[in-house]
DNA sequence: TATTGTGTTATTTTT
DNA sequence: TAACACAATA
């Protein structure tokens, strides 16, 4: 496996950009890596050039990705060519997590502390601002909270906070805010996930000896998707960076979309000041696209000025124009896309899963999925609601978490009462009242208040048995497998019976999801590497099993690619959307060109741009305007349809042809027919059809002479 | 404590 | 429009 010949094969593979990116010695080294140039190519090749060559050892080596998908395919290719054990490649936020529970006596953690998530995060933050009596319908719990995860992004703490920082009243809030959360959390013994990197920070710049550690150890620090790095990861790069430099970016400034989560495109922008010297390789060659689909998207990228600039080229021919339709409206848009893919499939037998509807924003989708179910086109929704969000998992979460950290008061109130033990909230309240005055954890405050008989009987009974039951399931993950505990738990707690009681529909399926959690278990040896998976891994996959449409975000697109790319909604308010432009000027529209950019280059062979000329938002029809975007396309590499001339004045019984029960035409449909071509539907009455033929004027032609196409 | 009513608010969400 | 959160109600 580790034979030279292998690495000299992998290394033909290249083409010449590739492997000077691969083979570059030492110093600073910046890869421009446009959409589909095969960038996780080059970098696994790099670091496994790095190890075979003898460069390295596998464990001088800092590899850094965005997502855990990422990093597992990228171990997966580097670990096919050459032994890898030792190697660091993992996210930020694991590698962070991973310094930090080293060190984490230095800030007065447990080396086991607790990663919360968001919901916790938003928890603390609501109790927070309920206990200051601020008033939450002006200063709302999501905006605090945003502001204070967005200088965790820019690598603020509370103390580093100055009058410049505090644009708003809301700021001030969230400066108050902000210490009494972090005091909270310390509490808690919990970091959230803003802290890993800010924690790692404070850890280098206030221990150089620490740091020189690590220094002396990776003499090579890779980073991939480096465009969407915000201040807090750029400045953890640079403090881990020892003074060799050896510092291996690779991103696509053209693809950065997350600015709106604290990316900073900026990072990758100044590259080459931060580094002197820096080395740039440009990957220009791109292997997934068509040359219409690469250059639309080439030209409606070139209308933005913050960029590096690259030119994407393709050597797998012209391939289909790209097309843009307009509909009526939004209705009209869905069917489109429905008749379409029927269409695709019968005449191309093009697999469903190699079809990707790509929205600018979630409530687009609805749309689609009613037309998609009236035309039974089996369609999936990715990036939906995620297992380990899934309120029955994040209950049993909740007691594990409880019964392995008895002061994980956030989880103790999340299920003191479900299954319903009497506990109400202000049963709640005086025990987190008593905990807090005599600085207890939680459930030590139960016992204590047990003890002192301050409860109500029923309730003192119930707690008694609910504390107990902690105790034993304690016992039991040091006892049993990490299955068994938790089954245990599940049984014994009455969760697994309140849903086998409830009659509600989704009982079943919260009941498989149980059961799906518990023998996820399995593979994990103790409770903290699987509760460190679960804070830290969210399990987003795109199975390639089921054979159906996939629906999506944009966002969620980014990384894939697609035979066949549909792009509704390109019109102005929505993409662009609008509060982006208003919120943030040039920025904000240049963050949505990139986004179009994104989509656009997704598709591999076919690529369809659609926008309606009325939409229904929010159950009031307005008239929208083309997307700019469409506007930016050069005309060589596109083709116009309109579609657009019937803005909904049919009533139903004549915008459809109905013949057996099955529905035939639709008014607008393009239709042909033997003698006179083409044509589009006007109007229908029973099955006679009035059709505009593009070379023979209308006519009403009974429907069993045309075919709709 | 469960149910009904009212009001509010609709981007994107890698960890 | 519709979904969701939160408050008032029986």
């Amino acid at each position: 496996m580790t034979d030279l010949n292998i690495l000299s094969l992998h290394l033909n593979q290249l083409n010449e950009a590739q492997k000077e990116a691969v083979l570059y010695g030492t110093g600073p080294l910046l890869i421009l890596a446009g959409a589909g140039t095969g960038k996780t190519k080059v970098l696994t090749s790099r670091i496994i050039n790095l190890i075979h060559t003898n460069i390295v050892l596998p464990h001088q080596i800092l590899a850094v990705t965005f997502t855990n998908k990422a990093a597992k395919e990228m171990v997966h290719r580097v670990s096919e060519f050459i032994p890898a054990e030792g190697l660091w490649l993992n996210t930020f936020h694991s590698i962070a997590a991973k310094i930090l529970r080293r060190h984490a006596d230095i800030f007065t953690l447990s080396s086991n502390f607790t990663i919360i998530g968001v919901d916790d995060q938003m928890r603390l933050i609501k109790n927070l601002l309920k206990e200051k009596d601020i008033d939450e319908e002006s200063y709302p719990t999501k905006i605090i909270s945003s502001i204070i995860q967005r200088w965790k992004d820019l690598a603020l703490s509370e103390d580093d906070i100055s009058n410049t920082d505090l644009k708003t009243e809301a700021h001030y809030i969230a400066k108050d805010i902000y210490g009494l959360y972090q005091f909270k959390l310390k509490a808690l013994d919990a970091v959230d996930f803003g802290d890993l990197l800010l924690y790692n920070i404070k850890l280098f710049t206030k221990n150089p000896n620490i740091l020189a550690e690590y220094h002396n150890r990776f003499k090579y620090i890779l980073v991939d998707e480096y465009q969407d790095t915000n201040i807090a990861q750029y400045m953890w790069l640079r403090l881990l960076t020892n003074s060799d430099k050896n510092i291996c970016c690779v991103g696509d400034e053209d693809q950065s979309i997350y600015g709106w989560r604290g990316a900073e495109i900026g990072n990758i922008l100044r590259f080459e000041k931060d580094f002197p010297n820096a080395k740039i390789v440009r990957l220009e060659q791109n292997y997934r696209s068509t040359n219409n689909i690469l250059f639309a998207a080439s030209n409606l990228i070139s209308n933005n000025n913050h960029r590096l600039g690259k030119n994407l080229w393709a050597d797998s021919g012209n391939g289909e124009k790209v097309k843009i339709v307009t509909l009526a409206d939004s209705n009209e848009e869905a069917n489109f896309v429905a008749k379409e893919i029927s269409k695709l499939e019968i005449d191309s037998s093009t697999s469903l899963k190699n079809i990707a509807i790509l929205v600018r924003a979630g409530f687009q989708t609805r749309n689609f999925e009613e037309k998609f179910i009236s035309y039974g086109i089996p369609y999936k929704v990715v990036g939906g609601l995620k297992f380990y969000d899934r309120q029955e998992i994040k209950d049993i979460l909740a007691y594990i978490r409880i019964t392995i950290n008895p002061g994980d008061s956030l989880a103790l109130e999340r299920i003191i009462n479900i299954p319903k033990r009497g506990i109400g909230p202000s049963n709640l309240a005086s025990i987190t009242e008593y905990a807090a005055t005599n600085r207890l954890g939680i459930l030590a405050a139960i016992s204590v208040m047990i003890a002192k008989n301050l409860f109500k009987p029923k309730i003192k009974v119930e707690l008694e048995k609910l504390t107990s039951l902690f105790y034993e399931w304690k016992e039991a993950f040091s006892r049993l497998e990490v299955k068994a505990a938790v089954q245990q738990i599940v049984e014994q707690s009455g969760y697994l019976e309140m849903w086998k009681n409830d009659t509600s529909i989704e009982s079943q399926g919260r009941i498989e999801n149980i059961r799906e959690f518990l023998s996820a278990l399995k593979s994990f040896p103790n409770i903290n590497e699987f509760m460190e998976h679960v804070s830290l891994v969210t399990d987003n996959d795109v199975s390639d099993n089921d054979n159906m449409v996939n629906i999506m975000t944009i966002h969620a697109a980014k990384g894939l690619e697609f035979d066949i790319v549909i792009l509704p909604g390109w019109e102005e308010g929505i993409f662009p959307n609008q509060r982006n432009i208003d919120e943030l000027g040039t920025k904000g529209l240049e963050e949505e060109r990139r986004l179009a950019y994104v989509a656009i280059t997704r598709a591999k062979k076919k690529l369809i741009i659609t926008n309606a000329m009325r939409r229904n938002i929010f159950g009031k029809w307005q008239n929208s305007i083309t997307s700019r975007f469409i506007d930016e396309l050069p005309a060589e590499n596109i083709v116009n349809v309109n579609y657009g001339f019937y803005s909904g004045h049919n009533t139903v019984s004549q915008t459809k042809s109905i013949n057996n029960g099955f529905y035939l035409f639709c008014v607008g449909d393009r239709v042909k027919h033997e003698k006179f071509g083409e044509g589009y539907v006007l109007r229908i009455s029973d099955n006679q059809l009035e059709i505009s033929f593009d070379n023979y004027g209308s006519k009403k032609i009974l429907d069993q002479f045309v075919k709709r196409f």
